[in-house]
DNA sequence: TTATGTGCAAACTTTTTGCTGAAAG
DNA sequence: CTTTCAGCAAAAAGTTTGCACATAA
């Protein structure tokens, strides 16, 4: 009986494995990051976290990775304004779309259920086969009733965005 | 009586005066291009085809133009992979959507009528006001039941993708 | 006449890549 | 043992910006 002494794999590493990838340290260290996220980094903020995990990692390592996971289909890159890719694992039934808030760069989640097998529908109707998509929606909070309207609102794209 | 001896204003070219912007030649320009297109131009692209009309245009004004044009509202980035940022006049009420060839970068465009409303009715149960939105759908062609599987699939994420 | 826009080239940011040593299978 | 991967630093690709001159309103 073969005794289990490391932790379990991340169910990113499970679905790297599925997929034949050879499984280095590295890998191991940003597999795990990435299932234990649950926002939308950038590939800073995941060099971030893993070097946290491991330091002998670097961020052309995170590209690499990020780019073939996402080619397996195992990601998903998500471009939210700002500049950089953001990342999230693939939810293969369960999809989410993102509502960007065009002021403050916040992303809050939102579900619609019909939604991904209408999206199947759409791309067999025209002949192909629902590989993956994106739902953005843009928008800007609305005040509840309250007046002050002298801000200082942030218009332009701006660099360090949040979620 | 005033006699027009210019092209009339293009679409765009309204809209940006209705927005009070300084209307230059290079704007006027641009402009031009952009309601011409009946595609998704990244800045290279837009900038290739102003510089047919007039010469004397830069690459820095392009993208300073589609800046400002975006923050207006008037145009929309999308992203379909392949690194650039492509532009695109905003269409209110008549939203379409685009179904992207992962195997070639082709787009298609598609339209679905209930679904900007839908969207704006996500948007308001969440507290925001509607500013935009993005669909894209990522498809691989279905082979119309013709085998020769040999092909030579590029795969990787290319740099110049068509439409 | 004044505020704003433009061209140019340099700077910046994000992402990719060539090369050499390392490690997975 | 062979093939693929990682680190590093250099380069590429896309985009922004400072400055001096030009131009719209």
């Amino acid at each position: 009986m073969t005794l289990k002494v490391q932790a379990a794999e991340s169910r990113i590493e499970q679905l790297c494995i599925e997929h034949g990838l050879k499984m280095t340290g590295q890998r191991r260290v940003i597999a795990r990051v990435l299932s234990e996220a649950d926002d939308h980094p950038d590939v800073e903020e995941l060099y971030r976290r893993a070097a946290v995990l491991d330091s002998r990692i670097s961020v052309a390592t995170v590209y690499r990775t990020v780019r073939l996971l996402e080619e397996k289909g195992i990601l998903e890159r998500r471009d939210f304004g700002g500049g950089r890719a953001r990342y999230e694992a693939t939810e293969h039934g369960r999809h989410h779309y993102h509502l960007i808030d065009v002021d403050n760069g916040k992303v809050i989640e939102f579900e619609d259920p019909e939604h991904e097998a209408f999206m199947m529908k759409v791309a067999d109707r025209l002949g192909f086969e629902f590989v993956s998509m994106r739902l953005e929606l843009f928008g800007k909070k609305r005040q509840p009733a309250n007046a002050s309207s002298g801000k200082t609102t942030p218009r332009s794209r701006r660099k360090g965005d949040q979620t």
